[in-house]
RNA sequence: CUGCCCGUAGCUCAACUGGAUAGAGCACCGGCCUUCUAAGCCGGGGGUUACAGGUUCGAUUCCUGUCGGGCAGGCCA
C-alpha cells in the first residue's frame, strides 16, 4: 500500500489507520483465518468497549461493489446512531480508535455517511487460496451444527411417470437439503408416499381395466382415469405374469350400479360430479369383484410407479434417506391418535356428522374436515399425523418442499402444529413454482391424466442430467420457470451450465500439463498473487463459505448456481489475461495454487447442485 | 369477491435481509486464436426498479393504496 495514498485519503482526527509494513503476518491461534470472521471479532471488542449496552448489536461486514471502499465495509456506526442518539460519523470514529490492532489490516477509515471501511494487507487477501487447498473438498463448509433438520421434498403421487413440474421440485429439494448439509445441519431427505388415497385406487381401476381390455373385456374406459400407455404397460406384465387369475368377470359386472358417463363434451358441474360418481362406483365394484386380489392390483401398480419414480430420481442424482409411506400412519393408529389429542385438547367438533378441526382457531380462513361423513379420514388427517410423526421423530427443522399451488394449504397444517403443543418454528415450508416448458417457443401441456405431458424422463434424455439440474435451480423457488428446451439443449455459450464447467475443466487441462502433484502447491508463495484479477479471484473465494450460509438461511440453491457462474466468469477472465504455466516457478506455483483452489471450490459448488465437474470437455 | 406470491435493461434473471454510482447473461455493434481448451476473453450502448404516497440519515428491499400477471379458496389430493 503506497503511504502517499494513505496519507492522501487518511487525514489525522478523521480516521485510524493500522499500518504494518510486511505482507506476512501472524495471528494469535484464537483469532479466525478467515478474514471477515477476523474483522468482525475486532468490530465486535470495539464495539464492547464503545457502547457495551449495545453490545448484542449484529455485526454486518459486506464487500463493497467499488474497490475505493476497501475490501470490506461496516454499517455498524450507521445502525448504533438511532439508539446511541449519537452522530454516525463521530461512533465510527470512535468505534476505530477502540478497534485492536491487527496484522490483517492495512487500513481502516470512515467513509461516507457513517461506513467503516477496511483494506487488508495483501498476505491476508491472498492466504485464501492455502485455506482452500488445506480444505481439501471442504472449504467453506459450515461448522457441524448439531441440528437436525429435515428435508422433504418432491412427494409426488406415484400414479404416474415424473413430469418436469415434479423435476424442478427434486431438483430444488435435492440442492437445498445438499446446501444445508454443506452449510453443516444434519440433513435427511424424505419422499412421502401417498399410498393410501384415492389416486391410487383410481390407479389400480385404471391398470385393472386395461388389463381386462387383452381379454376382450371391454369396459368404456373413464376419461378421469389414468389414461397413459405406462398403465398399458403394467397391465401387460400382469398378464405375462398371471394370466387371466384376474379376468374372471364381465363388463356388465365392472358397470353394476354405476351412474353411467354423460356425453364427452360436456364441461358443466353436473357432468364433472356424474364423472367421479362413475368412477367411484367402479373403484367400489373393482373391490368387491376382485375383493383379495384388489389388494395385490394395488400393491402392483403402487410398487410399478414407486420403482419406476425411484430409478427416475436416482438418474437425475437425486436420492432420499427415507420413503415414508401414508399407509403406514393409518396402520400404525397414528391417524386415529392425531385425531385424538386434537380432540382432547378441545380443538375438533362435529358437525353434519363429521369431524372438523378448529384450524379458525389458529389463523386458517376455515375450519377443516378431518374425518368424513362416511368415516373415511381426508388427506389433511393423515397429513397432520405425518407432522406429529416428523416431530416425534426429534428433527429440529421440518422443511416441506411443496408447489406453490399448496400455499393455502400452509395455515391448516401449521395450524394443527400448534394446535398440538408442538413448536411451530421449526416447521417451514418452501414453495416452488410450477416450471413450464417451452418446445420451439411453445408451452408444453402438462397433464398427468391426458397422457400427454412430458416426463422429467423425456426432459432428462433430451437435454441431459447437468444442464437439467442447473436450469431448475436458476432461479428463486418461487419465481415461475420458464425452462426453454432449445437453450438447455444448445452447445454454445448461451448454456451457463457449460460455462462454469469449462472453468472447472481448463483448469484440469493445465494442470495435467503441469504434471506435479497438487501437494506440491500447499507451499506456494500465494504473496505473488498481485493483479487486480487475482486479487478479485481470492476475494471471490472467500466469499464462499458466506454464499453457503445465505444461500442455505435463505433456503436459495440459486445463489449458489449464480456464485459459481461469477466465479468462472472472474476465472475466464484471468485465464485469457495471464499465463499459469510461467518459466518462473515460484510465480508458476502460485498461479497453479490459485487455479487449483478455484478447481476446488467450482467442484464443491457443482456437487451441491448436483452437477458433474468434468476434467476434459 | 377474499387470501398469498410476483412486477427491475428489448428478453431471461440477480442484487450480501435497509446501504455508498442497481448488476449479469442473451440479443445488437466492434475487436482477440503460430503461446496452458475460442463451450473463452476485451470494449460499447442501454434503467424514473409497474405507478402514487408514507416511514428515515438512506428504500428495488419495510407500510398503505392503485394498476397488471400468477396461484389458491371442496366432507378432492
Amino acid at each position: 500500500m503506497p503511504n502517499f495514498a494513505h496519507r492522501d485519503v487518511c487525514l489525522p482526527g478523521r480516521c485510524r489507520c493500522i499500518r504494518y509494513n510486511s505482507a506476512l503476518f501472524r495471528l494469535p491461534s484464537a483469532m479466525s483465518a478467515d478474514p471477515k470472521n477476523h474483522l468482525a471479532e475486532l468490530l465486535r471488542a470495539a464495539l464492547n468497549s464503545v457502547a457495551p449496552e449495545q453490545a448484542d448489536t449484529p455485526i454486518h461486514l459486506e464487500r463493497p461493489k467499488q474497490a475505493d471502499h476497501g475490501d470490506f465495509a461496516t454499517n455498524l456506526a450507521l445502525q448504533l446512531a438511532k439508539p446511541l442518539r449519537r452522530n454516525p460519523r463521530e461512533l465510527a470514529a470512535l468505534l476505530l480508535k477502540e478497534l485492536p490492532s491487527s496484522p490483517m489490516v492495512s487500513r481502516a477509515d470512515v467513509a461516507g455517511a457513517g461506513f467503516i471501511n477496511f483494506t487488508l494487507v495483501a498476505g491476508a487477501k491472498t492466504d485464501v487460496v492455502r485455506r482452500v487447498l488445506e480444505a481439501e473438498n471442504g472449504f467453506g463448509r459450515g461448522e457441524a451444527k448439531d441440528v437436525k433438520v429435515q428435508v422433504e421434498f418432491v412427494s409426488a403421487n406415484p400414479t404416474g411417470p415424473l413430469h418436469v413440474g415434479h423435476g424442478r421440485g427434486a431438483a430444488y429439494g435435492a440442492s437445498l437439503a445438499s446446501l444445508l448439509d454443506y452449510a453443516g445441519y444434519t440433513v435427511s431427505r424424505e419422499y412421502y408416499i401417498n399410498d393410501a388415497g384415492r389416486q391410487m385406487d383410481i390407479l389400480a381401476l385404471s391398470t385393472w381395466l386395461r388389463y381386462l381390455a387383452f381379454f376382450g373385456i371391454e369396459v368404456p374406459f373413464p376419461p378421469n382415469g389414468y389414461q397413459g400407455d405406462y398403465v398399458i404397460d403394467m397391465a401387460r406384465e400382469m398378464r405375462d405374469a398371471h394370466q387371466d387369475r384376474f379376468a374372471g368377470v364381465t363388463a356388465a359386472q365392472v358397470l353394476e350400479d354405476t351412474p353411467g358417463l354423460p356425453v364427452a363434451d360436456r364441461k358443466d358441474d353436473e357432468a364433472k360430479a356424474q364423472r367421479e360418481a362413475h368412477l367411484d362406483a367402479l373403484i367400489g365394484n373393482a373391490k368387491r369383484l376382485l375383493a383379495g386380489d384388489y389388494a395385490w392390483v394395488h400393491g402392483f401398480a403402487l410398487t410399478e410407479q414407486l420403482g419406476d419414480c425411484r430409478e427416475d430420481l436416482e438418474a437425475f442424482g437425486v436420492v432420499f434417506d427415507k420413503w415414508f409411506s401414508e399407509k403406514s400412519l393409518f396402520d400404525t393408529g397414528l391417524v386415529e391418535r392425531a385425531v385424538a389429542e386434537l380432540e382432547k385438547r378441545g380443538h375438533v367438533y362435529t358437525q353434519d356428522g363429521a369431524k372438523w378441526f378448529r384450524s379458525t382457531g389458529f389463523g386458517d380462513e376455515k375450519d377443516r374436515v378431518v374425518q368424513r361423513e362416511n368415516g373415511i379420514y381426508t388427506y389433511f388427517a393423515s397429513d397432520i399425523a405425518y407432522h406429529l410423526n416428523k416431530y416425534e421423530r426429534g428433527f429440529d427443522r421440518i422443511i416441506d418442499v411443496w408447489g406453490a399451488d399448496h400455499h393455502g394449504y400452509i395455515p391448516r397444517v401449521r395450524g394443527a402444529i400448534e394446535a398440538l403443543d408442538l413448536p411451530a418454528d421449526r416447521f417451514e415450508v418452501a414453495l416452488v413454482q410450477f416450471a413450464v416448458l417451452y418446445r420451439n417457443g411453445q408451452k408444453a401441456s402438462m397433464s398427468t391424466r391426458a397422457g400427454d405431458f412430458v416426463t422429467l424422463r423425456d426432459l432428462r434424455t433430451e437435454v441431459g442430467n447437468d444442464a437439467c439440474r442447473f436450469f431448475y435451480v436458476l432461479r428463486k423457488s418461487d419465481q415461475h420457470l420458464d425452462f426453454d428446451l432449445d437453450l438447455a439443449k444448445s452447445r454454445t455459450n448461451e448454456n451457463p451450465v457449460f460455462y462454469v464447467q469449462y472453468a472447472h475443466a481448463r483448469v484440469c487441462s493445465v494442470m495435467q500439463q503441469w504434471g506435479g502433484d497438487e501437494v506440491e502447491l500447499l507451499g506456494a508463495d500465494t504473496s505473488l498473487l498481485q493483479s487486480d484479477r487475482e486479487l478479485a479471484l481470492c476475494a471471490m473465494l472467500g466469499a464462499f463459505a458466506e454464499t453457503v450460509q445465505h444461500a442455505a438461511a435463505d433456503f436459495a440453491p440459486h445463489q449458489i448456481a449464480f456464485y459459481l457462474k461469477d466465479l468462472a466468469g472472474e476465472f475466464h477472465g484471468w485465464y485469457n489475461a495471464e499465463r499459469m504455466l510461467v518459466d518462473d516457478e515460484s510465480l508458476r506455483q502460485a498461479r497453479l495454487a490459485l487455479a487449483c483452489a478455484v478447481r476446488r471450490v467450482l467442484a464443491s459448488g457443482l456437487a451441491m447442485l448436483g452437477v458433474s465437474a468434468p476434467e476434459a470437455m
